[in-house]
DNA sequence: ACGCAATTGTTGAAAATGCAAGTGTGCGGC
DNA sequence: GCCGCACACTTGCATTTTCAACAATTGCGT
């Protein structure tokens, strides 16, 4: 067991977690975003819809890590587009239902095979075994760290 | 072995290592950075430095995953915190070495056991094996995706 | 039912970012 | 040696993000 009092980020899982998120953002953009003008904040709030159906914007912004604020532009941008629509929830109006539209969902039609070729390449470094310990591991750690942040 | 054309997140590894890396952020903030004024950006600068010494401004970018003109904005800011240094390299006059100053190591020194004791909470959640195979993967998985996009 | 705190979303202003263009420097071919 | 190209960095500008303040609405405690 190394003593580690210093750091070696080679070693370090936040890194080594956010050179793979980096890298991933990378060829995402190449391979899907920049031939469609979508940005990769854009992407990731389509991909919630399209994965877990109409969404309130506060929690759009607890799914995608994006701050609300940010958010609410985002989604007028989306809006501006015509991948989604924005409409007042009628039983609690201050709350708002972000949804995709027809063109949003063909849109994330169409980027979700790149999607999935993309993690398929990545994953193709592993074997089956290892691919689900990596999985509950990238689950388990992320519970770990939001749990703690409540108390 | 569930056939997927469509875009389940909470099993996407893309997402998967997103959320995490967002969390190990957000924690490390409230924890390290808030408190010192620090933003995260600067700390992966400080941190790339700690742990590798001094390096150019492009080594930094690509080490970092932040552009270099962003990266070229940041130095100076460290600059005028008075955490690190920038010198044009004597050898080649269009290279610029930054390196940590005294108190820029001083505080990578105060910050690293804040950002070691999250990563060992983190990975309370895994088994030692488990462990070794998630920093195997995460390597991997990086290497596989960097290597294809000079392809 | 009333008042007050919490929730949800938006906006203003400052700061950070990304992209393209620009500056200066070294290097390889001929 | 000279020309042209690649490299390292910086800068201008438009866009995006952040943080705080704010407005509107709900719901809880009593």
């Amino acid at each position: 067991m190394p003593r580690r009092s210093k750091l070696d980020l080679a070693d370090y899982i936040p890194y080594l977690v956010n050179r793979l998120g980096a890298a991933f953002v990378a060829r995402f953009t190449a391979d899907a975003l920049a031939p469609r003008g979508v940005s990769i904040a854009e992407w990731r709030v389509l991909a919630v819809l399209g994965s877990s159906g109409p969404q309130r914007q506060t929690d759009l912004s607890e799914l995608t890590s994006i701050e609300t604020s940010t958010m609410s532009r985002l989604v007028t941008r989306l809006i501006r587009a015509g991948l989604v629509s924005r409409l007042r929830n009628v039983r609690n109006s201050r709350e708002v239902v972000v949804r995709l539209t027809a063109p949003g969902a063909k849109a994330v039609a169409e980027m979700t095979p790149i999607a999935l070729e993309l993690e398929a390449q990545a994953i193709r470094a592993l074997s089956r075994g290892e691919l689900a310990v990596v999985k509950r591991a990238l689950r388990a750690m992320h519970a770990k760290l939001a749990s703690r942040r409540l108390a």
